[in-house]
DNA sequence: ACATTTTAGGATAAAAAACTCTTAATAGCG
DNA sequence: CGCTATTAAGAGTTTTTTATCCTAAAATGT
């Protein structure tokens, strides 16, 4: 698994919530059913994304958390950096430390090639187009399945 | 992380019993001392490889493992697969069950087709390349560094 | 002021992964 | 045979990841 469970969480809330173009505040609840992840689990989660300031959280009646910025200003990779780290990007894929040019494993040069475009489908896919695949219909973000014609 | 380290040990182990290539049966302590993985844990993952036949295993003086076949005909998805079974090749980047065509996630496409390399280069890659890579001495499987000149 | 809704955060538990240790089994050798 | 080198097997421990629970704090409406 590339992204940790948590990323996956994280990542499929803020896909659902960049989704809810119109509203404000979603509530974590709605979230956490509509997706069905445990509550207290996403909440957790998402405080780590508040914290990084990629959400917005308001309390009380009405509240509920919002996306910090335009969802065109926010990519996968700010996500999976807040939640996981940077190491997927720089990681050896055989577990060495330093991967790096100078010092490279049997796999490293194609390994690279497959790493950097990874990081450039996380870092140039923004929420926006997510938020609007989800919209049309075609893609979903729950492990329901379509239904048969 | 895409191999656990459990796998990632076991390429290595294979990788270096590979790039051995006149002897025939090595011990695993020399391996585990070489590459710097607990004795213990490397043999319970070895074992694994055994009941898998990709390596032969032979008790007592002069024992040790050895490949059960040609280098050539062994590939890194065959240890990968072994080790860590045939999810990665199958998996949704999002966690979601039942990844496939007919229901995607919004990266769907584009994770497939990065998936799909990784797959193939687990599959093209035999260990006899490998072993060449390494007896060439350009490239490392250990965390030592090349030394400075 | 009070009840309600909602996030925040600590404490803990359960599960999985990574690692260790002990004991057995097997083979070769003197 | 009895000693040693070596893998096999499996129980046991530690660490990390994932998940749950409980209480507090904030905001809102009445
Ligand atoms: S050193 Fe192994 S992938 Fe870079
Ligand atoms: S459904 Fe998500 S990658 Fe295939």
């Amino acid at each position: 698994m590339i992204l940790s469970k948590t990323c996956d969480y994280a990542m499929r809330a803020v896909f659902y919530i960049a989704a809810q173009k119109e509203r404000k505040f979603i509530p974590i609840r709605e979230v956490s059913e509509k997706l069905d992840i445990s509550f207290h689990f996403l909440t957790k989660i998402l405080q780590v994304l508040t914290r990084a300031h990629i959400l917005v959280s308001f309390k009380g009646p009405n509240g509920g958390i919002a996306l910090a910025c335009p969802a065109e200003s926010i990519s996968l990779s700010d996500i999976s950096k807040a939640i996981d780290g940077s190491k997927i990007y720089e990681e050896c894929i055989l577990g060495l430390d330093q991967c790096g040019d100078e010092n490279p494993c049997p796999l490293h040069n194609e390994w690279k090639r497959i790493r950097d475009q990874i990081q450039n489908l996380f870092d140039k896919t923004t929420f926006a187009e997510v938020a609007e695949k989800i919209n049309c219909g075609e893609f979903r973000i729950t492990n329901l399945l379509k239904k048969n014609k």
